[in-house]
RNA sequence: UGGGGUGUAGCCAAGCGGUAAGGCACUGGGUUUUGGUCCCAGCAUGCGUAGGUUCAAAUCCUGCCACCUCAGCCA
């Protein structure tokens, strides 16, 4: 029994509550989530994912996973796979309500002979030219087929014999007979079996009729006890159909779903059809469906974005009837907090620059302490190497330094973070190009963290690593895929909208050592950078990490106003 | 031009006749050995628009405007 929610957060859970209220459904409240496994899933889909598993524990209720596979040629096992894999990590369980609509052929068979029976529906011969012909226009309306009135006994003969195979593709169809001057097209006649012969990736040859959406959709949700339907916008215009096929129809028990339709997720700069993503991925624009650029929950994943992150984004987006284009800037607001609360730090130097202090002896390591995650004190800390020659970040070192910029200059102080207060004494160059090769410092050995001396200020504070200790990495910067907030805007191609500089790679980084054994998945906060996962290419001899997103970063925004 | 929808801040989004929640972004300030985090403050005399009803309207009524969506044997 669902138990009313006291704060319903959207209104579909106002619906849901009225429908408690008013004793619907014996109380129950039964949701499903049935993605079409014709490609992988995105972002847009865990919003959709969220909703449905969502409202089954908000209210105790139930949500299946149905696989809406009543199209042969589009369908395949491997995104039935890989999404079974990321609704699972997104953290739901169908538990054992894994279904399939081609598990409901036979009886959706039978169904389509009631509405024979019942003069409702007909076999058309008109070929789809005519179909379309006669369906009429948006402010016209369509005319009737002459095999319209076709005897019930002639239509179930016809319909058994389109099963049996003795037609050619497309050469009938099994049509509702409802209003062909509808103003709503999906009345019009609609189309409720095809003959296509393919083989199904469940059902094999067994079929060579398949049935439409608007026929499988409801009837699946009605033999499954479906409450709720949810769906997307598209499909407000098709609730009539989805009414008049659960209304004319007999099933068992007494399952009447509702359809409610939401606004579908849009996510600036990036594209959200199955379509495009394809097509980024067929054409070679990113390295496939998982790529971390991809909006893809397998990108996602793969980037290094947590479930929790992606939920949590799910939550504060809202679900609504207003289409609407959602900030990134969202997105990597959930990430960064999830992370800065749960990500180990360590210091990494990702574009080096090295740096010998004159006055630290030749050969000396000291270990230093550092601290895990000052979120999170009870993770502890670590032990990191101290030496004569170390490395900083390029651009922490400045020769000729702006107002403000708290960095490194000649004769300027900084801290090292977890070390010392150095100086930098003099500015080593390449005489021909004039290319910064080194920095000579001193370090005061007066300033080491967490002693008393440590009282003196300095303005900045920067990360680096021992030069000798270091070991290498290489580092992949992810930035927005296309250039524009809505690479589809006015028709343009959103393609001419890609990002030439969406990946930067970094081969040559220089990271703690602490990170040799660093598991592919893991993710860490390098320190003043941002927030990096372990990719999967990494391998014995070769780190890999990817940038999930950088830190927030006030002195970029500064030099970006200017 | 027919049917179905939607208009609340730069972006999302609550609100359901009693005088505009919250988040993101942005802007100031404080703390800080991460220019991170955290904290504080600011950010719609206004709810597409014009009328009407009411003591009272973002909420109810009427007209208008804008945008989205539908003419697959896709889902």
């Amino acid at each position: 029994m669902a138990v009313k929610k006291q704060d319903p957060s959207n209104f579909i859970e106002h619906v849901i509550n009225k429908d408690l209220e008013e004793n619907k459904n014996d109380g129950r409240v039964h949701t499903r989530f049935p993605p079409e496994p014709n490609g992988y899933i995105h972002i847009g889909h865990a919003k959709s994912i969220c909703l449905n598993f969502g409202i089954a524990e908000n209210y105790q209720g139930l949500c299946n996973l149905r696989f809406d596979d009543t199209n042969p040629s589009k369908e395949d096992v491997e995104y039935v796979d890989s999404i079974k894999e990321d609704v699972r990590w997104l953290g739901y369980d169908w538990d054992d309500r894994l279904y399939y609509a081609s598990d409901y052929f036979d009886r959706l068979y039978d169904y389509a002979g009631q509405l024979i029976r019942k003069g409702l529906a007909y076999v058309d011969d008109l070929s789809p030219d005519e179909i379309r012909e006669y369906r009429g226009t948006l402010t016209e309306p369509g005319k009737e087929s002459p095999y319209r009135s076709r005897s019930a006994e002639e239509n179930a003969l016809l319909f058994e014999k389109m099963k049996a195979g003795e037609y050619k593709d497309g050469s009938k169809v099994l049509r509702a007979k409802i209003d062909m001057a509808s103003g709503n097209l999906n009345m019009r006649d609609p189309v409720l079996y095809r003959i296509q012969r393919g083989t199904h990736h469940r059902s094999g040859d067994k079929w060579c009729i398949y049935p439409m959406y608007d026929f499988a959709h409801p009837i699946s949700d009605a033999l499954e006890g479906i409450t709720h339907s949810i769906c997307t916008l598209e499909f407000e215009d098709h609730r009539p159909l989805y009414n008049w096929i659960v209304e004319n129809i007999d099933i068992e028990g007494d399952s009447r779903p509702k359809q409610i339709e939401f606004a579908r997720l849009n996510l600036s700069h990036t594209v959200m059809s199955k379509r495009k993503l394809r097509q980024l991925v067929e054409e070679g624009h990113v390295r496939g469906w998982n790529d971390p650029r991809m909006p893809t929950v397998s990108g996602l994943r793969r980037r290094g974005y947590t479930p929790e992150s992606v939920k949590d984004f799910c939550e504060r987006i809202g679900v609504a009837k207003g289409n609407s284009m959602v900030d990134l800037a969202l997105l990597e607001h959930c990430i960064r907090q999830d992370l800065n609360n749960n990500a180990p730090r360590v210091m990494t130097v990702l574009r080096p620059l090295k740096i010998v202090f004159e006055n630290y002896p030749e050969g000396q390591v000291e270990m230093l302490e550092a601290e895990n995650n000052p979120e999170k004190p009870e993770t502890g800390s670590r032990q990191i190497p101290f030496s004569k020659e170390i490395y900083i970040e390029k651009d922490d070192f400045l020769e000729e330094p702006p107002k403000k910029f708290f960095r490194l200059a000649p004769g300027r102080e900084v801290r090292l973070k977890h070390a010392y207060i150095i100086k930098c004494k003099e500015v080593i160059k390449d005489e021909q190009t004039g290319e910064i090769l080194e920095l000579r410092c001193t370090y005061d050995p007066e300033t080491k963290s967490g002693t008393n001396a440590t009282v003196r200020k300095v303005k900045g504070t920067l990360h680096w690593v021992s030069a000798s200790h270091a070991i290498d990495a290489e580092v992949r910067l992810y930035n927005h895929l296309f250039v524009k907030e809505n690479p589809e805007e006015q028709g343009a191609d959103f393609k001419d909208n890609l990002n030439p500089d969406s990946l930067e790679i970094l081969p040559a980084c220089k990271v703690e050592s602490s990170l040799k054994k660093a598991a592919v998945s893991s993710r860490y906060q390098f320190l003043r950078k941002g927030y990096f996962c372990v990719d999967p290419d990494t391998t014995e001899e070769k780190l890999v990490f990817n940038r999930i997103v950088s830190l927030k970063d006030t002195w970029a925004k500064l030099q970006k106003n200017k």
